[in-house]
DNA sequence: AATAATATTTCGTATTACGAAACAGCCTAA
DNA sequence: TTAGGCTGTTTCGTAATACGAAATATTATT
């Protein structure tokens, strides 16, 4: 809930803490939700609760539904998380590209970047063709682990190594299936030849039956801004396509994109391509 | 910025104002902002404004760029606006439809709900074929005037009354291009029009070269709760093609979807379908 | 190296938000 | 129809909380 790397200020608005506290919970509950509950799920008197819902729905923050009285999010927050989305330039930049690529390959495109130790989901292009009607737990907004990801472990690749130790000891590296990557040792070896490679596959090692391949985005400076993949069922995605067209075709993506930042491909070594935070 | 016809409770939390504030300038400034200028447009001190700031990007509401300071929004708004939109049944529903109309007009489509005397677009579907390049000035978490655009009709027919006339009270209608409707008489007369023809057209009322159809979706109930429209250039839509085929594909759009939500089409006189707030 | 212009932290104070308790509105059942 | 038990909402005296001026630290600039 709370940004893990930042250490707590020892000085929060209280009331702050609180109203982040009502969104996560309203967040969860789609179907609205009462005073009684919010309260109590929240732990504060319902006066004080009421009073903080008030403030919040003058501002289009959450609202009321009339009929039942439950509380809900309001339409200010997808205002907000719109323009924030449109205020990120890779997103615009990479969005023909992401089309392109999900119209070639029949198969989900997704564009994220780094946000507290994780990969968030900023752009999804599903294909039109949705073969068996697959669909995959992803949403713009979402969040996936970074060790068990093709897009993060390409993010995690390019990380100073001291920020990749700093996530190791926070969060830990959870095992999401029975592919996924647990050992630190393993993993680094493993983000090693995502470097040299260029390119990152996860093999049902963050949802089963799901295969990625997945490739970084660079600027100017040579930093890691962003990183895309393709994500399919593991029964229409055999090996030897991942490792033929689909890692051709996201290499190709992805240098693209990159260029549109400025990015100068030929240099001798990439590998030391450091991403600065 | 406030939500227009809820009057202002005397007993605002004042650090949720001061953050509304903010959040308000943030999503203004798309380069970010440092902190001296931010706390002078929220006409705050410094180290108050610093204070907030603080206990927000703790968890992840607003951001730091580490080299220039600056503030930017935080990405846990994404992530609370995306799951807002995606506890909005209507538009899992309705999107198949969007797409499918979408195809086969080869115009943009639009759903939006009613939001505090405003149309607010919760998506949009581009045709592939962007023919000209032409785009239009929407975008999801945007607002259009409900006088001027054919969505916003399409939902002003079917208020009530008294809610019509809070609107034109407290907003009034603005003129937004020379065929803006701006007369309360001429827009009731307009809207009456809308209700028994069930759709509306809007042609160039709100912005200049665009012309659009809306038409209402209904729920079980009958009551209107979303609507949607076909916008393009007015070059690439004649007049003749709204009202023939255009109207007939949004109409036949907005009827299956609203049989979705279980509304029963034929009745004598669907013109009576009063949306209760 | 000195200066200027930022951002950040400190700390005593009074304003602000607190929350217990009273109130009001609604449904259900007798 | 009225009593009872639910909700959500408002009040108000109090003290804890957030306030913000000023000091300090951190950058950038000359």
């Amino acid at each position: 809930m709370a940004v893990p790397h930042l250490l707590k200020p020892n000085n929060l608005v209280q009331s702050i803490e609180r109203v982040v506290t009502i969104f996560d919970v309203l967040a969860q509950s789609s179907q609205g939700i009462s005073l009684r509950e919010l309260s109590a799920r929240v732990k504060l008197p319902k006066g004080t609760t009421h009073r903080l819902l008030s403030s919040l729905a003058y501002y289009g923050y959450i609202r009321q539904t009339p009929e039942t009285k439950n509380y809900h999010l309001g339409f200010k927050l997808i205002e907000l998380g719109n323009s924030l989305l449109n205020q990120l330039d890779i997103r615009s930049q990479a969005k023909p590209f992401l089309n392109d690529l999900a119209a070639k390959t029949n198969e989900t495109v997704h564009l994220v970047i780094l946000d507290q130790y994780e990969a968030l989901y900023i752009d999804k292009v599903e294909s039109k063709v949705k073969q068996g009607g697959l669909q995959m737990a992803s949403r713009v907004g979402l969040r996936v682990p970074l060790h068990c990801s093709a897009v993060g472990k390409v993010l995690l690749a390019y990380l100073p190594e001291n920020e990749l130790e700093g996530l190791i000891q926070q969060t830990g590296l959870s095992k999401r299936t029975k592919n996924s990557i647990t050992d630190a040792e393993n993993l680094k070896a493993h983000l090693k030849a995502v470097r040299s490679r260029g390119f990152a596959i996860d093999d049902e090692e963050n949802e089963e039956g799901i295969r990625c391949v997945g490739a970084p985005i660079f600027n100017q400076q040579g930093q890691v801004i962003a990183a895309i993949s393709i994500s399919g069922p593991t029964i229409r995605i055999p090996n030897k396509l991942l490792q033929n067209s689909l890692k051709r075709k996201i290499i190709e993506t992805a240098s693209a994109i990159s260029r549109e930042f400025g990015y100068q491909e030929p240099r001798p070594m990439p590998a030391n391509g450091v991403r600065k935070r």
